[in-house]
DNA sequence: CTTGAGCTTCCAGTGACTGGAAGCCCTATA
DNA sequence: TATAGGGCTTCCAGTCACTGGAAGCTCAAG
């Protein structure tokens, strides 16, 4: 397979495939024409990439995973430890933006959007001073 | 002032006060000695962004913030409708956040977490092959 | 006069790609 | 057989918002 149709099978585009063998998360061989050449064993692992990433996995996370994705005598225990760290990075950040959206809608509420100048956002912003 | 009391009193890092001003967010003038010396005016402008960041606001947004704050001529309807972008930004956000959350959770349920390789975390990863 | 803290600039790195340029390879058609 | 095109290659630069570090100048205290 080259480039273009582990692309297409595993949603992931040419650019980040290259991305990903530069620092080694797949390494396809080559064919005698310098193209990259990719077996099935190669899509499975972009694929998984492709899944971890979209559940925010880091690339670190990434390559830890996948490591233990190809690790027989791996534990599970392995896997779910680095999950549950993740969910709870997904957590925090959850509430920060929770935060910041209340703080943020109650402004956008008590801003009147009118012609005059007169604006609670940014006296909010600027310290609370005006 | 110099750096270092702006950055006290502001909350902003000195490195971060640098960065701002060269990409033009704040023009501090400059002492006989080459040092940065910066007004009240300055300050304001620095807490102010550093409020604006801790909201989420890109460096953009509070480039256009800013603006307006100096602006007399300003309609706060203006500020209305960035606040309200941004918002929205946050909101999709947090969704993305939470479908994240929510399938991550129930996969780690479902993981027991031993010492045996069998991991429906790995199994749905690698594309529900397993 | 020296010490040390604070200030200066400049360069490089972060994470995870993404865009673009220059150029090779392969297939199909005229 | 020449050529046009699309796909492949590498390398360099840019994104966003900082952050770290090195080399060197300035200032106040002892």
């Amino acid at each position: 397979m080259n480039i273009g149709e582990v692309a297409e099978r595993s949603g992931i585009p040419p650019k980040t495939i290259r991305y990903y063998e530069e620092i080694g998360l797949v390494r396809p061989q080559r064919s005698g024409n310098g193209y990259r050449a990719f077996r099935e064993t190669d899509l499975h692992k972009l694929v998984f990439l492709g899944r971890a990433r979209a559940l925010g996995f880091s690339i670190e996370d990434c390559r830890t995973l996948l490591g233990l994705y190809e690790d027989e005598t791996r534990e599970s225990s392995q896997v779910k430890a680095v999950a549950k760290d993740h969910l709870k990075t997904i957590d925090r950040k959850i509430t920060e933006l929770r935060a910041m959206r209340d703080t943020l809608s109650h402004l956008v509420d008590s801003c009147q959007g009118d012609h005059r100048p007169d604006c609670p956002i940014l006296s909010d912003l600027s310290g609370h001073l005006t």
